[in-house]
DNA sequence: GTGGCGTTGAG
DNA sequence: TCAACGCCA
């Protein structure tokens, strides 16, 4: 094949690995010379606080990338090149130094991205630089899977239902990197160094290692083979936060460690055998690419800064407590000590792992909008900051749904009780004790709710409360009442 | 010349 | 999955 390029670059975002990824693949086949790059993008950098799992997730990462790339380029000398700055000059500076006349990157549409590329493209476009990009994060994103009138879909089912009949070998299928390889570009001398240390970058070590995360495609890898071993049982087990029922693919999903083609092929082919964890499953992959296309085509849910509007805009004018008792409850509900053992389980293991057990984040998202009265845009951000996997298309999406403002969302007066959530999915109080342990001193009934012990049995415990666990903030069905009120306001709203 | 087969690209 | 293409019997 003729290529128009003579040199491009693959300008690596959440897609480090080196297989199966579009803009490598792209680039490969329209360039003969090929360089491989990652920025740490300071304007992201800049807003993370100096402890952050993720950026020690990426650089761990980075490592894995630059021993593919220096496999496939077969020598020690393909390595990845790394830079650290402002994107809309370091990659401008970057492909006119390496002398490319195109870029190639993958789609990203969180806003923040989409003005960061904008400005990358206006950059290059002035320097007579090409930047090139396509579909890698999903299997359908943007406008691909569409209702019969034209228009995304904003429900989830039928969005579902169209999403498989649509899929099929070819949307599975993996970009092919190996063959094209030999596009591959040594590095340039003078770009030649080992990714950034941490404390290079102005980080410092997190408890990431402790925490046995694995990390880049090595990791990626060796979590779907584990999952594999029990995807026959992940529709039974994925409720229990005490029971290692999910994944734990969602931070390389993130960081594109693993490749969803990859992920979604072998979930479809046992599926299509009749396994109905894996259907299960499929399914939460096929949500992933729903609320992607959802922040794609409804950009009003969020702004550059990651809060936005109620999907349904008549839930803007539900009134949240932004009083001081509603940050105090917020402060509360951050640090884990709301009193309701459940939740505040949760907020410890989000603390103190990175991670949240996928049913406890509705748990928690309901308690906090719903119960407490706070904002769900809070509660937003303070995922965005916690989470490891935090994506802000899904993190989006499950708030407004929790919030009952969103597409496909629960209607407002359906309000979690912490308790009964406490009683069903975690029975033994096994979860809770991993995070609370001085609440295994209670007999598991008052365990998820300790104001309800008698005194003789706290008594026989040595448990106080107020000392050695809080007492609920609130109570569940005062706030449950208050929120209908709240609510209230979206009848009469509908109307305009 | 043509039909069968394997390879590749598309996203 | 489907279509296009090159190769060769």
């Amino acid at each position: 094949m003729d290529k128009p390029y003579a040199a491009g670059l693959a300008w690596f975002r959440r897609d480090l690995r080196a297989h199966d990824q579009a803009a490598l693949h792209h680039a490969l086949r329209h360039c003969r010379q090929v360089h491989a790059a990652f920025l740490f993008d300071t304007d992201i950098l800049e807003a993370l606080p100096r402890r952050d799992r993720r950026v020690e997730f990426i650089r761990e990462s980075l490592v894995q990338l630059d021993v593919a790339l220096r496999l496939l380029g077969g020598s020690p000398r393909h390595g990845l090149i790394v830079v650290h700055g402002r994107a809309r000059e370091e990659i401008p500076r970057l492909a006119r130094q390496l002398g490319v006349q195109a870029v190639f990157a993958n789609h990203d549409d969180e806003p923040a991205a989409i003005v960061r590329d904008a400005k990358v493209r206006g950059a290059l476009a002035d320097i007579g630089i090409a930047l090139h990009d396509g579909k890698d994060h999903v299997v359908f994103g943007r406008r691909e899977v569409l209702t019969q009138a034209g228009t995304p879909y904003s429900v989830f089912t039928p969005y579902k239902k169209a999403w498989l009949a649509k899929v099929d070998d070819f949307y599975l299928r993996a970009y092919p990197i190996e063959r094209h390889a030999s596009a591959l570009a040594p590095r340039p001398e003078a770009l030649a160094c080992d990714a950034p240390s941490l404390q290079d970058l102005g980080f410092e070590v997190t408890n990431l290692k402790d925490l046995a995360i694995p990390v880049g495609t090595a990791g990626g890898k060796a979590l779907f083979d584990d999952f594999l071993q029990r995807i026959d049982h992940y529709g039974s087990a994925r409720d229990f936060p005490a029971v290692k029922g999910p994944s734990y693919l969602s931070v390389h999903l993130r960081f594109g460690t693993v490749s969803i083609r990859d992920l979604a092929r072998q979930a479809q082919a046992l599926a299509s055998r009749g396994n109905e964890g894996a259907a299960t499953w499929l399914g939460e992959l096929v949500w992933r690419d729903f609320y992607m296309q959802v922040l794609a085509n409804f950009p009003h849910v969020a702004d550059e800064h990651g809060q936005g509007h109620s999907f349904r805009r008549e839930y803007d004018r539900v009134h949240f407590d932004h009083s001081a008792k509603g940050k105090a409850l917020f402060k509360a509900w951050c640090e884990g000590r709301t009193g309701y053992p459940l939740v505040d389980a949760a907020m410890l293991q989000l603390n103190t792992t990175g991670y949240m057990h996928n049913r406890l984040r509705m748990v928690t998202a309901s308690f906090l909008c719903k119960t407490l009265g706070v904002d769900w845009r809070w509660g937003e951000r303070y995922f965005a900051v916690q989470l490891n996997d935090y994506d802000l298309a899904a993190n989006n999406g499950g708030w407004q749904w929790a919030a009952s403002c969103g597409t496909d969302a629960q209607p407002y007066f359906r309000i979690f009780n912490p308790v009964t959530q406490s009683r069903r999915f975690d029975p033994e109080g096994k979860f809770i004790t991993r995070y609370l342990p001085q609440l295994a001193a209670l007999p598991p009934p008052v365990l998820h709710a300790p104001w309800t012990a008698r005194p003789v049995d706290l008594e026989a415990a040595g448990f106080v409360l107020g000392r050695d666990y809080p007492m609920p903030v609130v109570d569940q069905d005062e706030g449950r009442a208050r929120a209908l009120e709240r609510y209230a306001v979206v009848k009469t709203a509908k109307a305009d």
